[in-house]
DNA sequence: CAGGACTTTGCCCTTCGGTACAATATATTT
DNA sequence: AAATATATTGTACCGAAGGGCAAAGTCCTG
């Protein structure tokens, strides 16, 4: 009942992974779109198509979405591109060299008729359709954090180092640091870097 | 480094279904969303919400899935309603009584920060936004960079580290820093961070 | 009043980030 | 051929960042 699966890639070190991640060592091999399209593959096979190599024709694109159910791998992930796949119906984006235990997942879900998507690509493609998606406001993150930590965050956001937040708070450095191990903690993030994306994503 | 889960249904039944498909004994359980609210619970907790017998205040369901990443689990699906609650930022909608296998596979996309939604679903979503592609305007940084220093950059911009992106590139750590240090001047920043707002400001 | 969040700080430790000072290789341009 | 830009990596150093453990104090609420 597993519908077959084919692997486009021009990496054969690329496809050995996906085989060896997800037990499909005599998956069938194909260089391109263009090859998958001339084959006669049966409709809804799972395709796993590495990004990085090709660039399909747009026909390609929406034959091979149709006809099949396509997971797109990028080795360098763009929301944009994620953005273009799913929109000729792909069934997934990914990252091309996802641990064995995420390529599992996403290639579960297709093959049991889902479809996968990052979180970011999912909250473009909501923003996209009527009113304003919640977007996590300004309003929204402030009124978890206390008043110093706010202070923090807001002087982090302009490119501040700990030591310079002290100074300007006028607070010790060691502070600095508790506010910020507090507000991290509060976002679910592991560093300043991480921070600043959450809060800028919104 | 699992984030906690909260189970959110008024039938203890159906909570010990959850717990039994997802190995989740001691997950903390509240009977409605507002609970969730009142709680101080960690930012983008898992919460596995029943849609049967809350019906919740808008409000509620905003600052839920703003705050945590909410499976929205209906006991009779329709695409109306997962539309709805993805609209609001839910990060999957699904059966109620999945199977365990389904349940667990809904659990593990969402836990590694993706999104899970049915076929049909995810096609309305996408016929939704038609033709109009993205407009890039990156060109103009990006032309400033080598290529190698682009994909350094790209990666840095989803918030990892020099150990992360060296992975990921395949390339050694040392040579990441390099890269970085190379775009740093061509900015003329100090470090990653106000790189990061250089780049999302402009 | 007891319990709970918030604020503050010190000491110490580990890891991460950035750079100085190299070297080697390829590709392109002059 | 020489010069320039790019890509790669090493060792080593130092400061920044983050957190564990511990302890102060304030302020507010039940």
């Amino acid at each position: 009942m597993n519908a077959p699966v084919i692997l486009i890639t021009a990496s054969s070190a690329l496809a050995d992974g996906w085989a060896d991640s997800l037990g499909l060592q005599d998956a069938l091999r194909l260089p391109d779109l263009a090859a998958l399209n001339r084959a006669n593959v049966a409709a809804d096979s799972l395709v796993l198509l590495d990004l990085a190599a090709t660039t399909p024709s747009e026909q390609d694109m929406q034959q091979a979405c149709q006809h099949c159910r396509v997971l797109a791998l990028s080795s360098l992930p763009r929301d944009e591109e994620g953005m273009m796949w799913l929109q000729y119906g792909a069934a997934a984006y990914a990252h091309a060299m996802s641990t064995p235990d995420l390529l599992q997942q996403v290639f579960d879900t297709v093959q049991s008729g889902g479809t996968w998507v990052g979180r970011s690509i999912m909250q473009q493609l909501c923003a996209r359709f009527g009113r304003q998606l919640p977007a996590r406001t300004e309003t929204d993150w402030r009124s978890r954090l206390s008043a110093r930590e706010q202070d923090v965050v807001a002087a982090l956001r302009e490119g501040r180092s700990n030591k310079d937040i002290a100074r300007q708070l006028d607070i010790s450095e060691r502070t600095v640091k508790a506010h910020l191990t507090s507000v991290f903690q509060k976002f679910g993030v592991e560093d300043r870097l991480q921070l600043l994306l959450k809060l800028t994503a919104a």
